[in-house]
RNA sequence: GGCGCUAUGGUGUAGUUGGUUAACACGCCGCCCUCUCAAGGCGGAGACCGCGGGUUCGAGCCCCGCUAGCGCCGCCA
């Protein structure tokens, strides 16, 4: 049988990069073994679920070219068939009703409550078997119910036994039937639960892989009890270490804000492929050393038995800036934007400069050459695409501001410039035809007319035409940024207002 | 509290059936290159392989114990 697997997220916020990078391993095993990718929106939490989680997550993985095969399916849909096989279950006798009142139970500290709650039922010892209505006789719990008395279905787990499965990656995993509480599977106002749920579909998806995150080993014990009851054969399983923060706790949004979140990552200008890139070695590792692995690649030399079994940190600084999400990421990003096929770049940067309102038809007419020529020359020191719009605002406006660090340090220095740059204006401006190396050597030969280091001519007008302390070679820069806005800018008084009002 | 999972330099990871200088990438430091900053090249610091016991001629790899971190334990998903 062909391998089916699935990407099942709920839509309650934002795409979070471990459900990304859970989706990736999915659908880079499904190309690799030639099966189906599907998805699944599990929106059964009415009260959390909302649309435009659901956008979002669709935006992600389109983002990160995740295509999926067959129809998008919704959980919700499905709510009515989940209900009846609840019953179904019941009139089996493989579960049962129990009438105990819905207890309160306040969402806030909700975890802390149940660690507690078992705390104290450890210390007179539990048994799970000892809910009252497990072996209420079925006519009298047929009675109450039809009486109107409200009720959830649990599953009725057998005394004796144990589950066991075999994991990809965690191995052998093995519960004793005693450690597992017989599981509500309906709520008493009608709506099946997360674990009926998920099995019901998967099993009506025909999922032979669940591969997901570590945080459901301990559950797919009662799935597989739930699996067990409907008759049903199991799918493999393998988890996923986890992704924590710096601190070692698990990422959430609410502790650690939007670098969590793969949104983040297309708005703050990454390359998709660099980002899927890093995230596939986030728990995972190929055979080779190799770690810049194209789509293909990454396809080929996927496999479950490289995914590590130790959590992974995610690292990121949220008091530097130039660390704001992890360094390797940010590493690859450049590594991808200074490496890639320009004519892949292009377009990502077409739609950067759009919207910093940068954007020209003419990059794709008549100075589609100069526009290439540039975006090479500028993309070799640059890490995210964001920088060509704010480092690289210079060669696309003429409004662009000034680095304060740089003009102290390549303009103040030296208050001979104020005449200088004007004078090297005027001998640039007679540079024909306009390369590199004419400017280059109009520009030494006027430093040395001077008596100044061509050094300080080259670093200050690096700062003059581009507002910054460092940047290309400067000859190329001259180049890019053309005779005419050069002269304009080595006699701007702009930098220079600053200094006089001090 | 119970159960489970994990444990290799700051981070991500390799470490083949136990075999002797623990590898790669990011980050960090230095040198070269140089008009700046990157990139690139070269070199370096950084891991007694969580701790303690075993088994063995020999253990990061096997066994036991401990500790720590994480996860799960809901009429949430």
């Amino acid at each position: 049988m062909s391998i089916r697997v699935r990407f099942a997220p709920s839509p309650t916020g934002y795409l979070h990069i471990g459900a990304a990078r859970a989706a990736l391993f999915n659908w880079l095993y499904a190309r690799r073994e030639g099966g189906k990718f599907l998805l699944r929106i599990e929106d059964t939490d009415v009260q959390r679920s909302t649309e435009a989680s659901t956008r979002s997550i669709l935006e992600g993985l389109e983002w990160l070219g995740l295509d999926y095969d067959e129809e998008l399916v919704f959980q919700s849909d499905n709510f009515e068939k989940h209900a009846a096989a609840a019953f179904r279950l019941l009139e089996e006798g493989a579960a049962y009703r129990d009438f105990t009142p819905k207890a309160e139970r306040p969402d806030a500290n909700i975890k802390q409550g149940i660690a507690e709650r078992a705390r104290a039922a450890a210390a007179e010892g539990v048994d799970h078997r000892s809910n009252p209505y497990r072996d209420l006789p079925k006519e009298e719990s047929d009675r109450r119910a039809t009486a109107g008395e409200p009720f959830a279905i649990r599953l009725k787990v057998p005394r004796e036994g144990r589950t066991r499965f075999e994991d990809a990656v965690y191995g052998t995993q093995e519960r004793d039937y005693a450690e597992i509480e017989d599981l509500v599977l309906l709520r008493s106002d009608g709506h099946p639960l997360y674990n009926l749920s998920v099995v019901l579909d998967d099993i009506e998806m025909g999922i032979t892989d669940v591969i997901r995150g570590q945080d459901h080993l301990t559950n797919t014990h009662k799935q597989i009890l739930i699996y067990e009851a409907l008759g049903a054969s199991l799918p493999r399983f393998a988890h996923l270490p986890l992704i924590l923060a710096p601190n070692k706790s698990k990422l959430s949004k609410r502790k650690h804000g939007e670098v969590v979140s793969l949104t983040t990552y297309r708005d703050r200008g990454f390359v998709p492929a660099a980002f899927r890139n890093f995230l596939a070695l986030l728990g995972w590792s190929p055979d080779s050393e190799q770690e810049i692995m194209t789509l293909e690649e990454l396809i080929a030399k996927f496999s479950l038995s490289g995914i590590g079994r130790a959590n992974a940190v995610f690292n990121f600084s949220e008091s530097d800036p130039r660390q704001w999400t992890d360094a390797k990421a940010l590493w690859m990003n450049a590594e991808y934007i200074r490496t890639m096929a320009l004519d892949e770049l292009l377009p990502m940067l077409k739609a950067e400069l759009r919207a910093a309102k940068l954007w020209r038809e003419e990059y794709e007419e008549e100075e589609r050459e100069w526009f290439r020529k540039t975006v090479d020359l500028i993309r070799q020191r640059f890490f995210t695409l964001k920088d060509f719009s704010e480092q690289g605002r210079a060669y696309f406006s003429d409004d662009f501001d000034f680095d304060e660090a740089a003009v102290k340090k390549n303009l103040y220095k030296e208050p001979r410039l104020r005449e200088l740059l004007p004078a090297l204006a005027e001998r640039l401006g007679r540079v024909e035809p306009w390369t590199a190396e004419n400017v280059e050597l109009a520009l030494r030969a006027y430093s040395e007319e001077a008596g100044v280091k061509a050094g300080l001519l080259i670093n200050a007008s690096r700062t003059m035409l581009t507002g910054q302390a460092v940047g290309p070679s400067m000859f190329e820069v001259f180049e890019a940024i053309g005779r005419e806005r050069t002269v304009r800018r080595l006699r701007s008084l702009e930098p220079w207002t600053a200094l006089d009002g001090q």
